[in-house]
Formats: C-alpha cells, sequence, structure tokens
DNA sequence: TGCCACCTAAGACCAAGGTCTAATACCGAC
DNA sequence: GTCGGTATTAGACCTTGGTCTTAGGTGGCA
C-alpha cells in the first residue's frame, strides 16, 4: 500500500489531485493538509509517507524555506512540488533546494501520474521544457537554507510569522504562549540565521521568496 | 550643449560609458556620480541635465526604489537605466517605475549612441529583444511607489540604511545626527509607508527589490 | 516680509525587542 | 529503567524602538 500526502491548502485542487492519485494507485493512503502546521501535526505520528506533494504557496511556507525546511524533515521521502507556476527558474531552484519533482498544476492526470510513478521509483521528474535547461546535478544547499535547516519546528512557525510583520506580542497570542517565550525563540532563530535582531532577520530571509518580482506591487 | 549625468559606482564601466558618450556627442558636458547620495548633491546645484543614466545596481538604490525616486526628482528629465542585467522582466519593471529606456551594458557603442539620441528625442529605447514582450502602455506607478516619492531626501537616505538593517544609533552616527532624530524620520517613513514599525517597512519595501531569485543565495 | 516645508533635536514616556538564567518535559541511547 | 541532550517554557532585567510635544534654524517662494 502507497501511503501519500497531499500539501495544498486549496480545497478544490486537493479534491481533484486525490481523485487522480487513487485513479493510479488504488490502494493509496492519502492523508491532506492545507498548511504546514497541520502538515507538522500528521508528522507527529511519524507516518511513513512513500511520497510527499507539496504547493510551494502553501500558508506557511515563506518562499522556499518552507520546502528546505520539510526537505530537512523528511529526508528520505520523496518530495515533489506542485505548483501553479511554470517559471523555470522556480522549478530550477525548487529542485536547488531539495524537491525530487516538479508537476505543475496544469498538468494532465497522465503526467501527474507518470511523474509520481518515476519520483517514487527514485527517479527525477521535471516538465519537458524544463528539462533542456536543468542540468543533472545534484541540489547544493545555500548557507541560509543550512541555517533554516537548523530551526526546530516551533521556531520555524515563530519564524513564519515574523515573515508576516507580526509583532512578538501577537504571535504569542496566537501561538497560546507567552511572550517571553517567543523573545526566547526569538533570540534563538537570530543566533541560528547569523543575524541580530529581527529586521536583518526579515532581511536575509527575504532573499529567499519565490515572490514575483511582481511588476504591479499595490495590494 | 548637452549636460549628461553618468551614475554608475563601477569606475571603469563609467569611463567607457563616457568615451562613448563624448565619441558622439562631442560638446557634451558630463557629470559622473558613484552613488545616489553624491547624486544629489549635483542635483542641490540643479544642473538641467538633458538625460540621466542611471545603473539599477548603484550604492543608495534599493531595488527600484532609487529609480522611483530619481523618476519623481528629476520628473522632465530623459532618464534612462542602464544594467548588466538583460531579464526582460528587469527591463519591463524599468520602464514601469518610470524609465525613458533601458540599455543593457553589453550593448555597443553604436547601439548606445542611438538610443541616448531617441531617447533625448522623446522616444522610449530598449534592446531589440525586449521590445516585443513590451506593450507601449505609460509606466504606471504602483502604491508603494507613490509612498516612496513622497519621502523626503533625508528620509529616503534613513529609508536606505534602514534597508541594511542598521540600528537607529548607528544610522544617527553615520549621518552625524542624534538618534532623536533618527527617530523623529522613521516615525515619518512609517507613516508616509503605511507601516507600523520597521519590520513591516523592510517587508513592504523588499517587495521592490530587483534581486535575483538568486539561486545561491549563500555569502 | 511672512509662510511653509524640511531638518534637526530634546525630554518624557511607554511599548516592544532581546538576553540570561533556569525549570520542566520529552526522547533516544545505553 | 537511568542518563544526557534538546525543545519548550517562563520570569527578571536591560536595551532598543517609537510617539508626542515642543522648538530652533534654514531656505524657497509669493
Amino acid at each position: 500500500m502507497t501511503t501519500i500526502l497531499i500539501a495544498d491548502d486549496h480545497p478544490l485542487f486537493r479534491a481533484a489531485l486525490k481523485q487522480a492519485v487513487m485513479a493510479s494507485f488504488t490502494d493509496a493512503n492519502i492523508h491532506e493538509a492545507d498548511s504546514l502546521s497541520r502538515l507538522e501535526e500528521l508528522g507527529h505520528k511519524s507516518l511513513p509517507f512513500d511520497v510527499i506533494l507539496l504547493d510551494l504557496h502553501m500558508p506557511g511556507t515563506h518562499g522556499f524555506s518552507g520546502l528546505i525546511y520539510l526537505r530537512e524533515q523528511y529526508r528520505k521521502v520523496p518530495l515533489v512540488v506542485i505548483s501553479a507556476t511554470e517559471d523555470v527558474d522556480v522549478i530550477q531552484r525548487a529542485i536547488h533546494f531539495g524537491a525530487d519533482g516538479f508537476i505543475p498544476k496544469s498538468a494532465s492526470v497522465e503526467t501527474m501520474t507518470e511523474a509520481m510513478k518515476k519520483i517514487m521509483a527514485g527517479e527525477r521528474w521535471l516538465p519537458e521544457y524544463a528539462r533542456r535547461a536543468m542540468p543533472p546535478t545534484l541540489p547544493d544547499h545555500s548557507a541560509m537554507s543550512e541555517r533554516i535547516t537548523s530551526l526546530t519546528p516551533q521556531q520555524f512557525r515563530v519564524m513564519g510569522m515574523l515573515m508576516e510583520g507580526m509583532q512578538n506580542k501577537v504571535i504569542a497570542y496566537e501561538l497560546d504562549v507567552s511572550e517571553a517565550t517567543i523573545k526566547a525563540h526569538m533570540t534563538a532563530i537570530f543566533r541560528k540565521l547569523g543575524v541580530r535582531n529581527r529586521t536583518q532577520a526579515v532581511l536575509a530571509l527575504k532573499d529567499l521568496a519565490i515572490e514575483p518580482p511582481s511588476v504591479d506591487s499595490n495590494p
């Protein structure tokens, strides 16, 4: 039996993906998560996933840092990035940060099935158009991604909320702990990232953004 | 006589550019600046530039905010962005933020001359390959760029140092004013940008970054 | 001349950020 | 089991950040 994790915050697409998966893996044991935190709850039960399908834009994944973090948590589980983006550069970076494959959301069911089978078999899979631009090199974690992987789960959560511009007090309320605790986490995060305060942390982490050099940057 | 401003922090390239300019504009009155602050010093003398050649990556220009700011300061002066980048998307955004033209550093002397002549004549000029992808629409300033243009020169300088992750005390020392003054500027900056603190300011401004989706983000 | 925008700055005050020390709980190794 | 490391939590304590008020100096402009 195949245990699959689908991590996507869009319910409709999650359902569609589930259908597609079940069509080809009839005996699949499918788990779903609509955010990184929910994903971690599942992980606590240490389910032996055979493959993880991760949406790059899921809440809680800040840029590629979510991918980097997950890659570290589930070192041996094949990890496929699913994204609406078709940008070759994004694909390149996803692979760079440890993804075993990249499936655009526009792909057909047949294509998805083929991709997942290959990836679960240990191969790497990319869309046709991205293969040419992609040298078959191993992913090379940058200094920053190593630093992110050294964060504990709770620290990672706090970091995510920091990247939303939230204040310590607010984060504490959201996570239902004291502000002192958040401050302690912050101090630990700064040390691990090699920065001195939250402003520098934001500056350092923003460089991992997937973000469109958005032409229109207004709300 | 033609008065031209070359704003580039690379001395060698600045000299080369100067040569190229003088080859075609023999009577040119050329001014140089290697940073935004030096550019502002020149501006104080309110020289009637006929054209400004701006390097996107010059110190002091944080992402596109330098361009946006200059565009506002010299509303009527043709402004050409010169950059090592050939990325169509960057070109697109430069135009979007008000540049009248974009010349890649790899361009030939003849090409540069042609480009500058056309731009000084009021036309827009782009590299061949970028023209196709570029609809001839007028630049439309986003909400954030309007906010940046509302900053006073000193506020803009302070903002730049904030984007370097510097603390108030350090900024005060660098600018040789009191910390109280910096705090006053910060408060004004936050109001104009519509944010509540420096962390949110960094988050908002980082979206204007030119920055490479850098595949290798280590130091 | 007066008005206005900008830069500067001080003091008071409070909020937010950050460090240090230490207690508790959990988990893998032995 | 027990040991040792790590994650999480928190309170005490100090630093930095940010607002408000007030105010002096400059330079452009009508």
